[in-house]
DNA sequence: CTGAAAGCGCTTACAG
DNA sequence: CTGAAAGCGCTTACAG
């Protein structure tokens, strides 16, 4: 591409140019506009020139001009990200790309003054995985943005993060049917339990007493500071016979905890993690877990994206979020 | 912002009708134009206004007439994140937005045809943390993108990434500390070793024979297939007494098959991991390892944008990177 | 079937 | 000190 090397910038001109045609028959051959009949021959002339040009539209000219800029902002809390959340993101990103939609992400961190990304990149979509603050909401609002997912001034159903309660059920599910009813749900004291934490256990509750059993308490551990420890033999004098870990760190620690106060691992406690982290095979004993199927996940949230933007139907309505117990030697 | 509310954005011409000037007034005004004496009082009506109406200004606009978009893409290779590498993002995002840029980050996968997010973003400097490939590079270049690092067309020192060698080389100089000099290099045989494990790997032979010691051999284990219990038998015969280990994970890969083993940690083999993730605290015994600066690390790249994208002098010609050793009970 | 032309919202010389 | 005007690169009615 002789004329990219030369350092100007390729335009439809230029296409024009080359290709003997007026720029407007370039848009209409490159866009495949309907409703626009282009003969074959012209058709391939001015694709030839484009590929051979180099050619690629400028995108802020595009987007100024049809108000779309084509671009789906996923807006991420400030906790940590679960292992398997970048499969997530690729497996969505490559189906949005195949409709022509790029997807980016951004931590959005509560209190930094800083000018938010959706300023710079005018996205056509702005989903949230928790709701957004009121100010937030302001300043896309001011951007142009219309739509932005959760919408409070909208009784949208939040249905793209059910995927939440999946986990905790077959936590539960899967402790009662090896025997359990005296549970207990474990999260790290730090960071202290946010939003995704207290919607997992609140699930886990939910669906015990739906099996006619207390919904478990939610106890906070340090590893640092001899909490889980303490936790431990509080348990085992309670009767606590399992533990519903947050993730498989918390699993982790809560294992560590145990085989320090030399219990057996899972006859005097069932542990069960949550992610199917590299971590929860390797470890010894190598952890019961719950993995997520993300090629489903990130389908069903292009499918979301896209009945967003353009209306599509929803081709998976009541999505099944394929949460899988991945049973080792834990439970 | 009751004009964003009934749904057309706020453009300068509605801020400059509101405060009674000129458009070109309302820019001059809210891009604080050097060499434009605009009298204060002017000046506080068109920023009264803008406020009031709640003007954010078309980036698509302005990326157009400007010629520059204010975007820094940051291209990721297709491997797993170390666990602080988010905290390294969130430093640099927040630093470069002091001079008004945003950090994009995007994961490149070769082998998939989609669009690469460069198109889109039309970003004034694209970072890549490994070489690009040469089809990347020209698609870049047909983009209009003029920066780009590491770039294969000029002989650009790839001083962004000698953070690398910092570890290792605390790793080698730790163990040698402790009376070590039977090493080896430890990683895992999925994913297959990507470049950084080979760089890390280097770094350490390279620290290593500068002790005078024979670089360590790259070991690659499985966790699953036993050939970690396997290689912690060779280890013992063949009177290796030191690991380092690539991560945390294979660090605790690695202690978990000494202790199925019945192998004493410290006394017959040490183990050092690399991250100082979550996990090397909570692992039973906690874990050696090291612990990189992220702000530091954030500065620094901050600083390498600002030098590439408006020349500014680097503040900080030889970074010193900040890698610490955390000493736990491993080593 | 193809081209001349308007216009997206901004920046920035240039003229008053 | 302020405004009229050109132009960034594209899309898209509209007229031939």
């Amino acid at each position: 591409m002789p004329e990219a090397s030369i350092g100007r910038r390729v335009t439809a001109v230029d296409v024009a140019r080359e290709a003997g045609v007026s720029r407007a028959t370039v848009g209409y051959v490159l866009n495949a506009t309907p409703g626009q009949t282009i003969p074959q021959t012209t058709r391939l002339r001015v694709l030839d020139a484009a590929t051979r040009l180099g050619y690629r539209p400028n995108s802020a000219a595009r987007a100024l001009v049809s108000g779309r800029s084509r671009i789906i902002l996923l807006v991420l809390p400030d906790w940590p990200q679960e292992f398997r959340f970048r499969h997530f993101l690729d497996e969505a990103s490559l189906a949005l790309d195949e409709s022509g939609y790029s997807l980016v992400t951004y931590t959005r961190h509560p209190g930094t003054r800083s000018r938010p990304l959706w300023e710079s990149l005018n996205p056509d979509l702005v989903i949230g995985l928790v709701p957004f603050d009121p100010e937030d909401v302001a300043s896309m609002r001011s951007c142009g943005i219309t739509r932005l997912f959760p919408d409070p001034d909208s009784d949208d159903p939040a249905n793209i993060s059910t995927a939440v309660s999946a986990g905790p059920e077959l936590q539960v599910d899967h402790l009662i049917d090896r025997g359990h009813s005296r549970l207990v749900y474990a999260t790290f004291k730090e960071p202290p339990p946010y939003s995704l934490v207290l919607a997992r256990h609140r699930a886990a509750g939910e669906r015990a007493r739906s099996h006619n059993l207390p919904a478990p308490d939610l106890v906070q551990i340090d590893h640092r500071d001899g909490s889980a420890d303490n936790a431990i033999r509080r348990w085992r004098d309670t009767g606590i016979t399992a533990v519903i870990a947050f993730n498989d760190l918390v699993a982790a620690a809560v294992v560590g905890a145990a085989v320090t106060a030399g219990l057996r691992i899972p006859e005097d406690i069932a542990v069960i993690g949550h992610d199917d982290s590299p971590l929860a095979a390797l470890l010894v004993p190598p952890l019961t877990t719950i993995r997520f199927d993300t090629p489903t996940l990130g389908r069903d949230f292009t499918d979301f994206a896209l009945h967003k933007l353009e209306g599509r139907p929803r081709q998976n309505p009541t999505p099944s979020h394929r949460a899988t117990l991945i049973h080792r030697k834990t439970t």
